[in-house]
DNA sequence: TAAAGAAGTAACTAGTTAGTGCGTTAAATG
DNA sequence: CATTTAACGCACTAACTAGTTACTTCTTTA
C-alpha cells in the first residue's frame, strides 16, 4: 500500500520520509515510555523529542495507547530475535546455558529500557500484549529452546532429570530482571552501590552458579 | 502536639478523628498507587475512596508525593517487621532459610501492592526511599538476619562456605518477585496460566530448591 | 459556657494533556 | 506539467488535575 516499487530506496535522503518519521517517534517514544511508564509520559514531550509533530503521532499509531503496543512489541521482538541468534544449539548444553544467563544479563544491563516497558506493561495488566499473536509465537521458540537444552544435557548425564523449562526459564530472568530494575532501591536497602563495575561482575557470575548449580545432577 | 492526654482513648466512636482519617487515606492511597503507579494515581480518586475530602491529603501529608513517600515508607516497615517476627534465629540453619524464602513468597503473594509500589519507586529512582534513615535501619536487620543464618550453617557443616548474604538475599527476593510482578505478561509469554493454585504450589518448591542448591556444600 | 483550635468541606484556579480540524507543501503518477 | 496522494504542521478544545482559598462545624478546655 505505502510504496512497492519503493522497496529500501535510500537513493536521495528525503526531505518527506514516512519511514524515517515512524522509526523517530518509535524511538522518542521507548525512551519516555522507559522513563515514566505509560501513564508518566506526555505525547507532546515523544513529538518534540522525535522532531515531529504531535500530529504525525496519531496518523501513524492512532492513540498513545497504539503508539505504547508498538513500542512493547517491538521491545520484545528484540530480545527473542537476539535469543535465536546466539545458535545456542551448537554448544555443549552446560556451554549453552551459561551462555543464555550471561547474555539474558547482558541484554538487561545494554536494554534498561526493556525492564521499565516490561514493568509499565504488567500495571496494566498485560492488555496491550495481550494482543499480539506474534509475541506468543517468538516465546513459545525461547522455551523451547531451553527445553532442548535442558533435554540434552540429561542425555549427557551432565544435568538432571525433572527440571521445568518454563521454571528454568523465569528463573533465568528472574536473578538478572530484579537486580537491575530494582537497582536504585536495592542500593539503598543494602547500602551498597549496586551498579558499580565489580558489583556487576559479582553478580553475573553469582547468577552462573545459581543457575548451575540448579541444573547440575 | 496532637493529644498527649488522649492517648488511645477509644472510648466513643468520634464523628471527627484525625487518626482514623490518616489511616484510611493511607490505606486508599496504597491502593491507588499500587494500581496505577505515583503518576497514574490521582488525588480526587485517593480522597473519594478514603472518605475523606481532598484538602484533608494536604493538611496530613504536604503534597501528592508526600502521600507516596509515607505509603511507601509503611509498605517497607511492614515486611521488615514482619521478617523480624519469624524468629529465624531459633531454628536450625535449613529450616531458617526454607522459612524465609517461603515467608517472602507469600508475603509477595499476600501484598502485591508492595511489588508494585517498589517498581512505582524504581521507575522514579528512588528519590522517596532516599529521603528515609529508618528503611536503611530496618534493612540492615534483615541482612544481618540472613549473614547469621549462613554463618550458622557454614559451622555445622550445612552450607557451603563464601555465600555472599547480600546476593543471597537478593536472590531470595528476586525468584518470587520476578514471577509475581510479571505475572500478567508471563501469563502470555509462557502460555500458561501462573496464578493458578498448582502453579503457585510448584513455584514456591522450585524457589526452595533453587535457593537450597545454591548454599549447600 | 465561651473561646480557641482542630477537623472537615465546597468551590475554585491555573496549568496540563490527549486528541483533532483543517490547511499547506512535497512527491509520485499519468 | 497537471493532478492526485501522502507527509506534515498550526492552532485549537474539552476534559482533567494538583493544589488552594475561604469558610463551616465539631471538640476540647479554661
Amino acid at each position: 500500500m505505502t510504496g512497492e516499487q519503493t522497496e529500501k530506496p535510500a537513493r536521495k535522503p528525503r526531505i518527506r520520509d514516512a519511514e524515517a518519521t515512524k522509526a523517530r517517534i518509535l524511538d522518542a517514544a521507548k525512551k519516555e515510555f522507559a522513563k515514566n511508564g505509560l501513564g508518566g509520559a506526555r505525547v507532546d514531550d515523544i513529538a518534540e523529542k522525535a522532531k515531529a509533530n504531535k500530529r504525525m503521532i496519531y496518523h501513524y499509531f492512532e492513540s498513545k495507547e497504539g503508539l505504547f503496543q508498538t513500542v512493547l512489541e517491538d521491545a520484545y521482538l528484540d530480545i527473542r530475535s537476539a535469543e535465536q541468534k546466539l545458535h545456542l544449539e551448537d554448544l555443549d548444553p552446560t556451554a549453552a546455558l551459561e551462555k543464555l544467563v550471561r547474555f539474558t544479563w547482558e541484554y538487561y544491563l545494554k536494554n534498561p529500557e526493556f525492564l521499565t516497558l516490561v514493568n509499565s506493561e504488567n500495571l496494566h495488566r498485560a492488555k496491550h500484549l495481550k494482543k499480539s499473536e506474534i509475541i506468543k509465537v517468538s516465546s513459545r521458540k525461547l522455551v523451547n529452546l531451553v527445553s532442548s537444552i535442558l533435554e540434552r544435557g540429561v542425555k549427557a548425564g551432565v544435568f538432571r532429570d525433572g527440571v521445568d523449562p518454563v521454571q528454568l526459564n523465569i528463573t533465568i530472568a528472574a536473578v538478572g530482571y530484579y537486580y537491575l530494575t530494582n537497582r536504585f532501591t536495592g542500593t539503598i536497602i543494602y547500602e551498597r552501590d549496586l551498579m558499580a563495575k565489580d558489583a556487576l561482575e559479582q553478580r553475573i557470575q553469582f547468577n552462573i552458579e545459581t543457575i548451575m548449580r540448579l541444573v547440575t545432577v
